[in-house]
DNA sequence: CGTAATTTTGAATACATTCAAAGATGGTGG
DNA sequence: CCACCATCTTTGAATGTATTCAAAATTACG
């Protein structure tokens, strides 16, 4: 569906990547000044969308990935009967929609999981430009190659890992994410919910609640509903790799 | 480690890319002729690798992707204490070790499982090769976005699926692994050990061989070691969905 | 402020695992 | 070529972890 010409408006954050604070985590994070404003230049900002809207819809044509701004989405495949996957969560500065490239549509639905902005880039332009700009392409194979990477980590997680040391590796794979973003890795806000986070660690909603429930009384970590403080890293890093002799019975 | 430079002897199977019949499913599937030979050029064949040799181990420096010109290997991630994770099945014309681009090392250990030969295909020469070649790149970017997507599948079967719809889905995508390369979907041999389908799926050894012989004894499938026949492929498809109210309980 | 949605907790159940052991297969050397 | 040993596969029984079902408590939101 063609959009009005008039996109020229400024928008109220007039966002460029030569301005932008994520850019050294971003996809022209290898790119010279020169090439950031060509690459700046095939990029169309995006109205921020609102908590449960969707990006894109499962089946919707392949047309562009997307570079998430601010805000979190999460990712869902529906198959068969209202049986939904959730499979991935986007963070600031991550891309989104590189599993769409190879079919004519989007393996799964991205939706906001609170007020969320992102850049939409235009994947024939994208491959274009990746064609004069090395870096870029290298930047685009390296992006793909990191989420094979982490995909193949969430599927040892998946398929050896009990429900606490899922719990223990999602709670350190955020902190992590969160610390190169520049937030505090040990306090942070939960954008989804147990639902979510159950859904895509393989775990009944009650098991996520139960465990954290658990960590709290271990003073591993305090949650006040979405809140969660970090108070034990190390420990949580140790109940995220192997099942140790119980410690403290009290 | 440098290699003779006496690599010009004419390989028993002269490997072309031109006369290889896998051209159609493999990365220069798109290309044309002329451009063929150009990506020709930059492969490397290998002497075949015996049951059990590794193609390169986990930690080996990154250099090249592979293409599988026949047999199988498996891809193993070890992490902590002997445990490994069986992340992928390789076959013929699929792409090996996309998955180490954008890190210096190979993220997990590629063994053959059978006799297999690869043709060997140095990143870096790929890399320029994309740019000139725009049916190149797109097909590597195609490439690496089928195998997010069919990560994110098996995300969905190891968090979601019973271990009864585990084994029919696995069943079903070889089979179809096996037709889209010409071989009968219906007869074919399993080049992995139960163990190492077990490990891929997140279940015990014990737990793959018991419902083998389930679906054995309910006639969908006939297995002899490791030869199988798909006796009934839509039950075997009704089996991989969804847990249906047992129909016949004889 | 009230209603719907989410989260938490408890008890019973189920599915796959673990432990144990027998049976089959395959590769190697005598 | 066959025998032997190691490895792989199959089967059974007991166990355990996470699920399901049920319901209360808390939170979010209009």
């Amino acid at each position: 569906m063609p959009e009005p010409i008039s996109r020229r408006r400024p928008l109220l954050h007039e966002a460029r990547c030569q301005t932008c604070s994520l850019s050294s985590l971003c996809l022209p994070l290898a790119l010279e000044l020169g090439d950031v404003s060509q690459f700046d230049a095939i990029i169309r900002r995006r109205a921020p969308l609102k908590k449960g809207e969707p990006l894109f819809r499962q089946g919707d044509t392949f047309t562009s990935v997307f570079a998430v701004r601010s805000g979190s989405l999460k990712q869902l495949t529906t198959e068969g009967a209202g049986n939904d996957q959730l499979t991935n969560f986007y963070l600031p500065s991550e891309l989104v929609g590189l599993d769409g490239i190879d079919e004519e549509h989007y393996p799964g639905s991205v939706i906001a999981l609170e007020t969320t902005t992102v850049c939409e880039i235009p994947f024939d332009r994208l491959d274009l430009l990746s064609e004069e700009l090395p870096e870029l392409r290298g930047q685009l194979y390296r992006s793909m190659s990191k989420e094979l990477r982490d995909d193949r980590r969430m599927m040892r997680l998946l398929s050896r890992k009990t429900a606490d040391q899922r719990l223990a590796s999602f709670l350190i794979t955020l902190s992590d994410r969160f610390r190169r973003r520049g937030y505090s890795p040990y306090s942070f806000r939960l954008s989804m919910s147990r639902a979510d986070i159950g859904n895509y660690l393989g775990l009944a909603v009650e098991t996520v609640s139960r465990i954290l429930s658990r960590f709290q009384n271990q003073n591993v970590v305090a949650v006040s509903g979405r809140e969660v403080n970090i108070l034990d890293m190390p420990r949580l890093i140790s109940l995220a790799e192997e099942e140790e002799a119980d410690v403290s019975p009290h």
